[in-house]
DNA sequence: AGGGGGTTTTGAACACGTTCGAAACGTTGC
DNA sequence: GCAACGTTTCGAACGTGTTCAAAACCCCCT
């Protein structure tokens, strides 16, 4: 329900955002973020331009450009908030549960949960995270830190659940990464979810992730094991490090 | 090597692009295009203006206008002479052959080698292409045709190799469609990829379809039914009717 | 009090996509 | 020839993201 005012830090890229001389300058731009956020849920982001933001925050175009290299980047915050917030709200609600595909299940929901409302223009700035240039992209170096957190969550989806142990080592060392990426079709399947309260998505959530569970499940079994192999060395090999490594790290 | 001069209405879509009334608007509107072509290879998508479009054109900025929509438009004509030429070059370069592996992995082969002029500045309209509600959209309606097109090739891959006959009807409807998604796939990785002539999505289009090819061969086990099915729900039910249904027609 | 140095703020100016009303052109019918 | 009408072309003007040099502000030092 509240936006604004940033965990003050929490989110502060040393690589791309503005320098924070710390005091009051923080404050400008937390006004500005916040009523960046909210035009652009009321308007829309292509409809709401730099100078409405800056008027209706009181002040001035160049200001905001002070602190937002651009107007892209002022979504950056907001997604590194959100996917914090994710985090938080999935851990607490799978907080009792031990069965894979349910943890699995909770955890995507929270996160359609958590973006519900801004459904409304993500689709118009998801156009700017899919540019491999743009550091707004979810494989950029600056959305390094969201990612790490969500790989995070998913890794304890995973350590909390009671398949953890049964599973091969090298593969429960991939598979966060992995379930990052599912979560990352998700999120496309989201973006162009046009039904009400993008019941479709969660439907496609409900109905997936028993799927995905029972065949991380199989995995442990014998046959698989030619297929398993081959598929964590394409993973390994392919996608990890295109998507900005994180496994291997603490 | 040459571009320009549309096939002349064979990429005229009804629904969106400029009337031509026949005659030599067409030339004007190909001379607009390929110029356009031209500049964004040699400077990239945002570094040409349009009003450098116009100018190498000999035209008025307005003229360009007349004939497209926007800028974004200028792209969909290549899109779809691109697709159109990867399955010609594709059916050729696989005609000898009956592996289904194989053959799948000349199809996307040869969409990367027919890309690969392109690669420069395809990241800087993928973009776009990626906005749910552009038309560019590979979802979209306006690509439609294009989409339609590559499907068939798909479908041609399979129907062509010696396992077509022993796999199940009603997966064998699906799989076009499939492997459509995984053709997207490879283009999302070709478009982050920043190796020299894009060396490692050719590595991963060598290393993935004999897995692909290996996990629906491996379909037709016993073992698998039950998950092959729940599959085939998913994908039939969640993914194909967002995607613009093509299965089922023809 | 008065400077000096950094930080923050300003708003005019710029570049580029896009629009639009009007002019030029071409064709057809008289 | 010319008038009428649709098609094509033009280019000035608009809106918006972004830049930049200068001003304002703030805090510390002497």
């Amino acid at each position: 329900m509240d936006d604004s005012t940033e965990p003050a830090g929490a989110s502060e890229l040393p690589g791309g955002r503005a320098l924070p001389k710390t005091d009051k300058s923080e404050q400008t731009r937390a006004l500005i973020l916040h009523t960046a956020m909210r035009l652009f849920k009321e308007r829309g982001y292509d409809k709401t331009t730099m100078r409405a933001i800056a008027a209706e925050a009181g002040v001035s175009v160049g200001n905001a450009y002070y602190y937002f290299q651009s107007k892209e980047f002022l979504i950056q915050g907001f997604y590194d908030r959100m996917t914090y917030e994710h985090a938080a709200d999935a851990r607490a609600r799978m907080a009792g549960t031990k069965d894979f595909a349910e943890r699995l299940e909770i955890a995507l929901a929270s996160w359609v949960d958590c973006a519900a409302e801004y459904h409304g223009f993500a689709s118009q700035f998801f156009r700017t995270a899919a540019d491999p240039n743009s550091s707004l992209s979810p494989f950029s170096d600056e959305s390094h830190p969201a990612r790490a957190t969500a790989v995070q969550l998913f890794r304890e989806v995973l350590t909390g659940s009671e398949i953890a142990p049964k599973l091969d080592a090298e593969l429960a060392e991939l598979l966060p990464d992995i379930l990052w990426l599912y979560l990352m079709i998700v999120v496309l399947y989201w973006v162009f979810d046009r039904t009400p309260d993008t019941e479709r998505t969660r439907e496609f959530v409900r109905r997936s992730t028993p799927m995905a569970a029972r065949v991380i499940n199989l995995s442990r079994y014998r046959v698989f094991r030619p297929i398993v192999r081959d598929a964590k060395g394409l993973i390994q090999d392919f996608i990890l490090p295109t998507v900005g490594r994180t496994a291997g790290k603490q």
